[in-house]
DNA sequence: TTAGGTGCAAACGTTTTGCAACTTG
DNA sequence: CAAGTTGCAAAACGTTTGCACCTAA
């Protein structure tokens, strides 16, 4: 519950001890718990969400510092930054070996996340198409889950 | 240039016409200016781009109602709002018969729209899939444009 | 005449920043 | 001890809203 499954949390915190390393950046109890407390959190997390989780542990952290926290995970790419409909930035694990896709329920904000390789596939040969090099994209599904649609 | 290519502005006009008309709305000279601006315009506007052109045209215009009118133009399906990574919204005119998405360039920003049929079918397979009736989806490819490339 | 629209400025919610005090290496 | 980091509160940012005045129907 919460925890990060199969995932190797260990390789995350070896790439931040690298970029940090290689960057002079220090490693202060503040980051210790917010990016522990990140690496350890399923789906998409706003800074609120995040701040709670983290004052639990230690009340004392102020609410940039999970901003500035955040910051320096989405720079070393551990962390992807999303934006759905409302004004929130939300905040995912960069998975190493993981990339989904989301399909979001307009009416109850419910969000799925889905691979499909036959959709990467096309994606690659339309950039190739356009002379693009590929580094990154977002997919969003916006439509109605099952039981939404029950309910009318 | 800059101006609506083949697409059918007239259609829009209409379709905004009725809109008002069954919301009880009023067109008054500031829609008028703002929609026609809009309507005339190519790719991706902020509020500010949008402004500036509505400006040179009834300086006295407030930057309220561009806003206001530019909810009106979405909540009628005339207009999209779009979220690229600032923390700007951008607008595009809605084309009745026209959907793309769009391939970004992560250096120079330049942004190229593109259709695919063959995406669009596997994302239609993906939402049933998981019992979703489909209404849009976004999707956004970010890599590095040929002049990009190039320059390194 | 009256419901709706405008422009302004103030309010809003999220994110960023300046700064003095505090830690880490 | 120097340089990076923190917490706070204030500022900044894009967006929304309250209100008195205006205008289309």
């Amino acid at each position: 519950m919460g925890s990060s499954g199969e995932h190797d949390v260990e390789q995350l915190r070896a790439r931040l001890n690298d970029y940090m390393t290689r960057h002079g950046l220090r490693s202060t109890e503040q980051r210790r718990v917010v990016t522990e407390q990140f690496f350890a959190s399923d789906g998409h997390l706003s800074i609120e969400d995040l701040l709670d989780k983290v004052r639990v542990e230690e009340p004392r952290i102020g609410y940039a510092t999970v901003y500035r926290t955040l910051k320096l995970l989405k720079d070393c790419g551990l962390a992807f930054e999303r934006h759905f409909g409302d004004g929130v930035s939300r905040y995912e694990v960069a998975w190493e070996d993981e990339h989904h896709d989301h399909l979001i329920c307009l009416e109850c904000e419910k969000i799925i996340e889905f691979e499909d390789e036959g959709i990467e596939v096309l994606q690659r040969e339309v950039a190739s198409k356009h002379g693009f090099k590929l580094v990154r994209h977002k997919l969003e599904l916006y439509g109605v889950c099952p039981d939404c649609q029950r309910k009318k």
